[in-house]
DNA sequence: ACCTGAACACCGTTCAAGT
DNA sequence: ACCTGAACACCGTTCAAGT
């Protein structure tokens, strides 16, 4: 659609907002897999309009993770200050997951898109599997984390704890990153 | 359907069978999700001759699993006499994660089926649970693990696990698995 | 007792026609 | 430059009519 990058004309950008609005309360309420169809209809434009705008789902929530994500990335590196790594990795593994269970369907988006470069949520899975790394780091300098694991780890573990918060609950999926978390630390 | 417990008509029978060969290999190939209409077509009977059989998803799922599941807990208790509390554990989870990787979308299905008793699928998802809370219990009584860990933690590891390796690779799962279980440790 | 398939209500996605 | 909405191809589910 806007090619270059020239100003867009007004209707374009309040159909745009119109859009991202009602995608937000869909994908609240219904998950990621929410009907196209009636985000448009609730947005009062044509389904067709939609496409314009997004070609796909995954532009729809990339766009809007993304402030969410850039304080997200913020506070990671931030954490890469915390005196404890221990604590710094245990509170970005729970940001994350807070993060993650904003929309139901979004941990398994984010899960496929560190792998595929075609995601538009590739690049922020690459900065969040990237910060896991670096806590890690930090972590093993104070010796509370073994030496075998990596950030991919971590980025699992919490895509899996907020699918889980996604199917049962937010307790269940409290223990396994708790349970998790302690498993990183040197027999 | 077939009210009572009298033989079925010989055709329905066929039907049953055919419909369960095809659900099966769509099931493997495209996961629980895969079209019901399909399925039916491929089997080679209208549409409602599937419903008639089978009222929803899970009644198809649960009938495909009802052998597998069978060996599976008779897999859990032998494992119950196994010397290692925590080798008899890890060897539950990994089959566990196994059977539910058949079909990609079954891990949901069992996440919710615990807690879901209108689910086709309870008793089958309280029986793994009760299964490893047994095996924590065992476990216990060699030292092996924590006091505060239940059965249900298992059964979330699990799920958690099979759903990892639905999205990403086999090998993510195996290493959530592994540092979990080093988890259940006393410190 | 079981099977058929039309009927209804919903989707995702594209693209010619408009303004 | 953008919007519209019909068009196409697909679903899940029900239920009257058949055998």
């Amino acid at each position: 659609m806007s090619t270059g990058s020239r100003r867009p004309r007004a209707d374009a950008r309040r159909n745009y907002e119109r859009l991202l609005a009602e995608a937000d309360s869909a994908f609240r309420e219904r998950g990621t897999e929410a009907s196209l169809e009636s985000i448009a209809r609730r947005a009062g434009v044509a389904i067709g309009t939609l496409y314009g705008h997004f070609p796909n789902r995954r532009a729809l929530v990339g766009a809007l993770l993304r402030d969410r994500n850039d304080a997200l990335f913020a506070f990671g590196e931030r954490l890469l200050a915390h005196p404890s790594g221990t604590e710094a990795l245990a509170d970005w593994v729970r940001a994350v997951v807070e993060h993650a269970a904003t929309y139901s369907g979004l941990a398994a988006m984010l899960a496929n898109g560190l792998d595929d470069e075609a995601s538009e949520l590739h690049a922020s899975c690459v900065r969040m599997a990237d910060i896991g790394e670096r806590l890690i780091t930090h972590a093993r300098g104070s010796g509370a984390v073994r030496p075998d694991v990596t950030g991919t780890d971590v980025f699992t573990l919490i895509n899996a704890a907020a699918w889980v918060r996604e199917q049962t609950s937010h307790e269940d999926a409290d223990r396994l990153v708790r349970l998790t978390l302690d498993g990183l630390a040197p027999r």
